[in-house]
This record gives structure tokens, C-alpha cells and sequence, in this order.
DNA sequence: CGTCTCTGTTCGACGATGCTGAACGCTTGA
DNA sequence: TCAAGCGTTCAGCATCGTCGAACAGAGACG
């Protein structure tokens, strides 16, 4: 692993999460480096318009070609490509909001977001992340994946967003056993307050799991009974319709579990 | 400047523009560096989540990280916050899609679109770039840059969009003069068939130009005699009211240039 | 209005660190 | 079956990035 490039891309990432500027000085602070080192590497990115810095203040945040960067990554990404069309039929067919998301981290982030019809403003939420285990995109990824990566998933320390969110690993592997035995995940005002998400998981030509494809919205009209049965069959079927337009051949057995090697 | 860093920023740069993946071999001739470099390069890039790996190929294309930074960059971008409301407004004014956008290299990016409020569905054009001499963002910014980076722009290799983009240095010159002069510029169908544009200069505390902000649509409705004159005092309204949000004090003289040392 | 402390920045020398050519499996196509 | 291309590994040399100390400027404070 090359340092120095290591070392700037902790650089965006401390400018990415948290606050917007930061200085030479506190950069150095957070992760450990000499004033000038920090120096050197934001000056070279600079130049490359990864970073900007306010000549009035002298402090350093993301620059604009990380937004044109983030943009060609989802002209790119497959599964977004693949899975719009799809989307699209399915937020008409159960007139709700379409999220399809990845695993990134700790974290699940909206590749793509179907508008509810109905519904006039709304915010897109692309590029956006919410913990896994607090959504049930991350249940349904975390359910698929192979056996270490999701150890790592439950290892890792986790904080709860709302009275709701379950945080213990014990519960949280009982819920990923039901996902996995079903299908489907279903969340209940975990994150938000209000809100509540039903989500399968997609997979790829070589039957991994590349992300997964729901609905988000009112946890009360997602998850009344009978719309929560529709909505079961109507995300379920759209996932799978988009796993195997990516190749996968091994689509969502009864018994949930893949095997892993 | 840091040459493994710079190396690295350009294999992003590379995975960002044309092909979404390349193989180890073909970013090497591209970029004139032996296979290991690169290889390692992407390895340490890889590893902070900004490329990722198709497995099954072995090529590379740009990670989910690039995406989360991208947002973060629109979280915290100052323009982009200040001119949020108004631009709303702007857009339920006229009854127009409105853009705010920033320079970057040789094209502006669209760092805020509001939707026209009458039309049900439109792409978010959040991310996406044009280049600057084709289309009224890029006039505008051009025109309140400062000598030196404006006559960057003009040295540089241009082409055409379609029949009517103006890609002559002198055409430009005079073209950027008249925006000077009269604070607002005008775009007919120069960057996409049916298009049209109109934007004037948003400029900082230190009275430099930060960006642009405008409406788009078809050149016939906006571009109309009356519309023109209604959209044109509407617009430099609008970017005034973001500039001195901002903060800038010299808000475009009537002759237009700002003097810049 | 001076002073002091903090910022971002420059400099130079040390030595760790990243670059490269050659060689390795592996897959793909002929 | 073979050959050509791929991504990958290795180890040694020289480069190149790192760091402590010192600099200039801004801002806060008394």
C-alpha cells in the first residue's frame, strides 16, 4: 500500500464526514501527521481539484471535481444502470419512493432514487448513507454476504439513531437470519422516527451480493399489514427481475442462505 | 507536489472520463507509467473504497467512495447552500429550471438544479458538466475572471456541440465583452439542439466570481423578446441577491469588468 | 496600538519508501 | 495445443516524500 496516496485519501474522507473546512494544522491532529506532510499532500490535490482552498481563510475542503467523479461513478455502476428501468415499474406499480443502494463501510449508500409518483417535493437522497443496521437495505445485504465480511459487519461498534434501532449483535444476527430465511427485510423507524423500509437483496453473475433494491417511506402506510404483503411480493420479484438481468443464476432460495465457497 | 499522489488523482481522473472501466495495463499506457505503478496505485486506492475491482474481469472503475464525496462537497458548499432558497424562487418566478454552477477546468458543473415546478418529470442534472465556452454559465463566469485565468480559457483547444457553438477565440472575446457589459449572458442552442440558457456571475466577499446561476430550457420559450427581457432582470436579480449573501460588495458595475489588480 | 499566539507556509537533509524491469500464473482466443 | 495478453508478485536501487525547525502573516487580546 502506497502512503502517501493512503494518506490523501484519509485526507478527503476526514473532509468528507464531518466538517465541511478544516486547516493544515487540525487535518495533522486528526490523523496523526506533520504540518508540512499535510501541506504537501493537500497542495497536490489541490491541483488536481479534489480540494479547494478559501484564499481568505487559508482552510481546505472538498473540491468540485470530487462531485464529477461521484457523478461518472453512477453512469458507470452497473447495477444502477441495470436496475433503473425496474425501479421505475415498481415505485408506479406500488406508488411508493425506490431506493437501490450499496454496501459501503459500515454503511449502506442510495445509488438510485425512484420518486414516489404521488408524491410532488421530494429530496433526492442520492449519495446518501445510513448505518446498515439500521435500515433494511443493510439487513438484506448483510444477510447474503459471505460469512467474515459479516462477522466484520457485527464486530463493529454500532450507536442507535432512534428508540427503535437494535444495536446488540445477537439481535442483530436473529434479525439477519430471518432476512435470509425470507427473502426480504423489512425496518421499522430504526433510523428516522416515522419512517420504515422494505428491501431485498441484489446479486450478481457470480451470485454475490452487489447491493439491494426497497422501498422507503410512512413506517404506518409501508407496513400495515396488507400493503406490507404486497409490497413483500412486489420488491422481492423486482430484485430478483434485476439479479438475474446482472447474471445470477442462484436466485434467493427458499432457504435464504447462500453457501459461501 | 506529491507524484504518487498526482498519479493517483489522475487514474481517477482517467476512470472519470470516458470509459467507466479500464484495466491496469491500459491506465499505463495512458498515463505513461509501468504496470506495477499502477497496479499499486490502485491497490492503495482500492483499499480506501474510491476504485473498486470487478472480480470477475480484473478491470478497475471508480468505488461507491467517490459518490459519498461528492455529496459531501455539495453538503458543504457554501454557494450552493446560499443560493438554494433563492433559486427556488427564481425557478416559481418564471416558471423556469433554474442552475447554479461552478468552473471547473474547462467546463462549468451544475452544483444545484431546481426543477421548472410545471414540468412532472426531468433529470436531475446535479454533477453534470458543460464546457464553458458553450453555454451562457461559462460566458458569464468568464467574463468576471480575472485577466490571466480568462485568457486560459481562451488558449485553450475547443470544439463544437453543434451548428451554432462558437468555438473562435475572437467570436468569444467579443462575446465575453457584451456579458461584461450588460452583466448577463445568453445561450442559443450552442451546447444541445433546442436548448437555451441565460446566466449571470455570482461573486464573493473578495468580489471574485464563484460561479454562475441562470435558466435553462428551450431556446424558443426562453429565448422569446418578452420572456428574454423578463428572465434577464429576474436572473441578474437573483445572482446579485446570492452575491451579497455572499458577501461581495462591487455588485456588477454597469460597464460590466471588474478591475482585478 | 503593540504584542502574542495562532495560522499556513517554506526550507533542507535524512532515510524510508515508492518506482521499475523482469518473471510469474492465469485466462482467452486462435 | 499453443501463444499472446492480462493482472500480479518480487527485490533492489535511487528517488522522492517526510519531518523538525524557522518564516511571514492574520487575528485576538490587553
Amino acid at each position: 500500500m502506497i502512503q502517501s496516496v493512503d494518506r490523501a485519501a484519509r485526507i478527503l474522507h476526514e473532509l468528507g464526514s464531518g466538517s465541511p473546512t478544516l486547516g493544515v494544522t487540525e487535518l495533522g491532529g486528526r490523523l496523526d501527521l506533520a504540518k508540512p506532510t499535510v501541506h504537501g499532500l493537500l497542495r497536490t490535490l489541490e491541483q488536481s481539484g479534489l480540494v479547494s482552498q478559501d484564499v481568505a481563510t487559508g482552510r481546505y475542503s472538498l473540491g468540485p471535481r470530487v462531485l464529477q467523479l461521484g457523478n461518472a461513478y453512477l453512469a458507470g455502476s452497473e447495477l444502477r444502470s441495470r436496475s433503473m428501468l425496474r425501479a421505475g415499474a415498481l415505485a408506479r406499480q406500488v406508488n411508493e419512493a425506490v431506493w437501490v443502494t450499496v454496501l459501503v463501510d459500515d454503511a449502506v449508500m442510495v445509488v438510485h432514487h425512484e420518486f414516489r409518483p404521488d408524491d410532488a417535493v421530494q429530496i433526492l437522497e442520492v449519495g446518501a448513507t445510513v448505518p446498515w443496521h439500521a435500515c433494511a437495505f443493510g439487513h438484506a445485504i448483510a444477510a447474503y454476504l459471505p460469512q467474515r465480511e459479516m462477522e466484520a459487519l457485527l464486530e463493529a461498534p454500532r450507536r442507535a439513531l432512534t428508540g427503535r434501532t437494535r444495536t446488540e449483535p445477537e439481535t442483530l444476527r436473529k434479525a439477519i437470519a430471518t432476512v435470509a430465511s425470507r427473502g426480504v427485510a423489512v425496518e421499522n423507524q430504526e433510523a428516522n422516527v416515522g419512517d420504515g423500509g422494505l428491501a431485498a437483496p441484489v446479486l450478481d453473475h457470480a451470485n454475490r451480493v452487489v447491493g439491494a433494491l426497497g422501498v422507503v417511506g410512512p413506517a404506518e402506510r409501508l407496513l400495515a399489514r396488507q400493503a406490507r404483503a404486497r409490497l413483500t411480493r412486489a420488491v422481492t420479484e423486482t430484485a430478483r427481475g434485476v439479479s438475474r438481468d446482472l447474471g445470477a443464476s442462484r436466485l434467493l432460495p427458499a432457504d435464504g442462505r447462500l453457501s459461501h465457497r
